[in-house]
DNA sequence: GAATATGTTTAAAT
DNA sequence: CATTTAAACATATT
């Protein structure tokens, strides 16, 4: 399951393969998860040039003529940018730009299309301000993984850089959120903003043309095959739910 | 081959 | 209403 900096290098290359190119022909394979029907879809897109792709949250957005296509990926979901005639197994949604096709592919068939999402309030990972940050931790009494995960919280932020931000700032994931001091919110706001970003720059250089799939390799605690950071701690592994959490001793709770 | 893990969203329950 | 829990998804891996 790609993450934001997946989906943000992802966005990039998408966009440099497929800007200004006509969308000739859409296909619907699955719409159980898609906001309009297959009919909308081509009525509104069909015939029209891709201005810009970017990434909003935990979302892919496309700018197609003077409409926007959402998709999200959700835990499987797949972008593919194929030749024409190239098959690809569990296709949900197909754009046809000539000779490449791209696919949004989930063998979950979770995946989710919408035609001009709503527009939201709630702040990106990358976008929100440390103050504003500050403002929204202190309003919560729950863990502070909880709240970076909450996407009516904060966007963008999934399981495993939710870990990675918390190793890299020194808080426990058991913290609540309204009791961490100011300084040391600073300071998670900090780690939140680098991690992100040294992982966007890391997947860019690693797979310069990536378009699908995720990147891990870089990452330092979130590791369900080994037990021990590269500073040799070892890595605690606790399960909430399905949901596991990967934090090392030295993590200060604040409760 | 049969359990199991998988992570996000949404709906339901507390 | 805020917060927590569970269901859904269907395959690859163990």
């Amino acid at each position: 399951m790609p993450e934001l900096p997946d989906l943000a290098v992802m966005a990039k290359n998408i966009e440099k393969r497929l800007k200004d190119h006509t969308l000739k022909a859409l296909t619907l394979h699955i719409d159980r998860k898609a906001s309009v029907d297959e009919k909308t879809f081509q009525k509104t897109l069909v015939g029209h040039k891709v201005k810009s792709v970017y990434r909003e949250g935990k979302e892919l957005r496309f700018e197609i003529g003077k409409e926007i296509l959402g998709l999200h990926l959700m835990l499987h979901g797949e972008l593919k940018l194929v030749k024409k005639d190239e098959e690809v197994k569990f296709p949900i949604l197909q754009l046809d730009f000539g000779k490449d096709h791209l696919y949004l592919t989930d063998w979950q068939k979770q995946a989710a299309s919408t035609l001009n999402p709503e527009k939201t309030t709630v702040p990106d990972a990358l976008e929100i301000k440390g103050k504003e940050f500050g403002e929204l931790l202190n309003k919560k009494k729950s863990d502070i993984k909880t709240v970076l995960l909450d996407q009516k919280s904060i966007r963008g932020i999934g399981n495993a850089y939710a870990d990675e931000i918390l190793y890299d700032s020194g808080i426990s994931p058991h913290s609540i959120a309204n009791t961490i001091p100011a300084d040391i919110v600073k300071k998670l706001w900090l780690s939140m903003q680098t991690v992100l970003k040294d992982a966007i720059d890391q997947i860019t250089k690693a797979d310069p043309d990536r378009l699908t799939g995720e990147n891990r390799d870089f990452m330092k605690v979130h590791l369900p095959k080994t037990d021990r950071t590269e500073k040799g701690e070892a890595i605690i592994v606790d399960k909430k739910g399905s949901r596991k959490s990967y934090y090392v001793e030295s993590q200060e709770v604040y409760k």
